[in-house]
DNA sequence: TATATTCCTACCATCCCGATAGGAATACTG
DNA sequence: CAGTATTCCTATCGGGATGGTAGGAATATA
């Protein structure tokens, strides 16, 4: 249980291979040969990571992507957290009011202390960490 | 992301039903009904937690479900690895040569500290901790 | 104008999951 | 023995998420 998604995986090693350029940009393409991604798949994923930005790109010929930060301040939750959202292990988690049990109820707090533990995990890790040996 | 599915959660809150009974035994459609959890699926859960050894039953008339052991001493984790398997976010977790990079996989080494730090925070809880306010 | 790229939308196949149905095995009760 | 209440087993189903594909529009360079 508690498996990442194929999605999530392709992201991180898509900005694995980003981080050994020192700066360089690289298309989707070359990005999915490298990494042996999808390669259109690999191009929905990037958008994303646009998006929430962790990478810069550029369009047209010459076109590419670049990480948007240090690979030392790009947290893996950074990550994560852009391809499948906020930890929430069950829905309850962050609505405040919506617990019939009211403030005091035993089972969230258990889930947010979970949310909380995998968010310190992976907040603390950077994609420096992963990148390098 | 990393939700939890909904079997496990109502097997957390039919554990925690059977720790309210004080070693009385209940039939599974009590449970359900206390629970408002549908009856016939209630069944293949409480087949699962009987199988992982976590709850005694008994067949025939008056027959149903007790914990197996005392709610102090059933972990959190337990009870999600009974439905759900082991913590896993990455396949290669657990398959020790199967990885290509060899044993210094950084990748590998984080997802395992993943796993490492929720079987922890999931280890250390029990069934007390959740059911007791 | 030609070309190479990001980006957007739609689609599809497959699998997983929650849930249901039906009945077999088992055990108690009268 | 007959009836009944239960666990337990197997099969099925619908819907949603997920991994992946297709086609093309927008954009930038040469």
């Amino acid at each position: 249980m508690f498996s990442v998604s194929a999605k999530t995986q392709y992201a991180i090693r898509a900005m694995s291979y980003l981080a050994t350029l020192g700066g360089r940009s690289a298309t989707s393409a070359e990005i999915a040969s490298a990494e042996s991604i999808p390669s259109k798949y690999l191009e929905g994923i990037m958008s994303l990571l646009k998006t929430s930005g962790l990478v810069d790109s550029e369009r047209g010929k010459h076109g590419g992507y670049r990480l948007a930060a240090d690979p030392a301040s790009i947290t893996m939750l950074s990550i994560v957290e852009a391809l499948d959202g906020s930890v929430k292990p069950v829905t309850c988690v962050d609505a405040i009011g919506s617990c019939a049990q009211g403030q005091g109820c035993q089972p969230r707090k258990f889930w947010i202390g979970l949310k909380d533990a995998i968010d310190e995990y992976l907040g603390e890790r950077t994609l420096k960490d992963v990148t390098e040996g």
